[in-house]
DNA sequence: CGATGTCCATACGGGGCCGTATGGATGCGG
DNA sequence: CCGCATCCATACGGCCCCGTATGGACATCG
């Protein structure tokens, strides 16, 4: 059958796609090797164990996923419009072939369980809140307030995310949107 | 060593907190047995599988979980006091002995993977969404925005709920508050 | 007291997965 | 052609869990 040759990056976007679809439960080496057409022979030449593979679809994340959204919308001057960049940035369905949706609540859900899981993904949630912050604060809130609803509007992304997993139908962006809008049209003048 | 007696209840009170504190993946027969200092063959006169168990797990949350919330505060009349006793409610730490925020968010991961869990799961969020949209209403927002505006504030407890499983530091109810707080003041005049 | 029903402990076979060991295949420099 | 390195396939032992089979402990009742 082929038995096409598979490097490092192989087996991690093959483990990427697992854990968008069922989770970091579903990311098994042996399930991986059927799944590519491979054997276990092949992944423990690239890997030490399944831990490294695990760590290392961490970093592929952090690395790809993290600075787009950001970075993205960052020349738009309007802090309006800027937040509406970085939403429709944050709600596009996929990325290089991988659903963000699943893919963060997927790693939310492996967080929960891995404090080290825990505190790399703490750490990009912080960055994140950090920037949506910035940009409230431009809009006219002060600094607390900024944080806080940026914040907030950090947590309806995520239990956006979730939902769009499990119920579909219920996901709709525009209450996102919505809410979102909500928060920035009533900033306070300046 | 005393070998006490469990009936169906007693397994599915401790599949509740495996539930909470693992998720699914946690909820182990044999586990739950030496957790209870029992045998297996206790489990399997209860219940016929291990499915059997998780489904009385969602009858038992679906039965304790859903109407707590909604019914604490229907006496209230004043829409905002409303909502706020709501959100105070849906914040509170635990319930009855069971991690709130972590058994909803573990259920979470769990509809996931489970189409039948998660349309279960779907229904309760509806009426949930729905209960917190009429209040929106009853503060001068049209059924439109207030129907987006509630599954907004609903995406934004779940996310919460999450960040409270992985990282509590960042989980700050006072992010949640002032969300809600935000829709809630900037709601049209009537 | 014997019979019957309820409830539980233990042993067993089976499956899925992990990580290792080992040998084969292939390519390349000498 | 030979030696060596790279990469992979397969087989194996071990662990954990499932569900079943079987027998024992205990109470109840005729």
């Amino acid at each position: 059958m082929a038995a096409k040759r598979y490097g490092p990056h192989d087996w991690i976007v093959a483990a990427m796609a697992a854990l968008a679809e069922g989770g970091i439960e579903a990311v098994r080496i042996e399930k991986l090797a059927r799944r590519l057409n491979t054997s276990k022979g092949s992944f423990y030449w690239h890997f030490a164990d399944r831990p490294a593979l695990l760590t290392a679809v961490l970093d592929f994340w952090e690395a790809e996923g993290t600075s787009l959204v950001i970075s993205s919308a960052d020349t738009i001057e309007n802090p309006a419009e800027r937040m509406r960049a970085v939403v429709d940035a944050a709600l596009i369905a996929t990325e290089q072939g991988i659903d963000v949706a699943r893919t963060e609540s997927a790693l939310r859900a492996w967080a929960a369980e891995e404090p080290v899981v825990a505190q790399r993904i703490a750490r990009v949630d912080e960055r994140r809140i950090a920037y949506l912050a910035e940009i409230l604060e431009l809009t006219g809130y002060d600094s607390t307030s900024a944080k806080r609803l940026g914040t907030g509007i950090y947590f309806a992304l995520l239990g956006l995310y979730d939902v769009r997993r499990y119920a579909p139908p219920l996901a709709v962006d525009h209450a996102f949107h919505a809410l979102v809008k909500g928060i920035v049209t009533s900033a306070p003048q300046k």
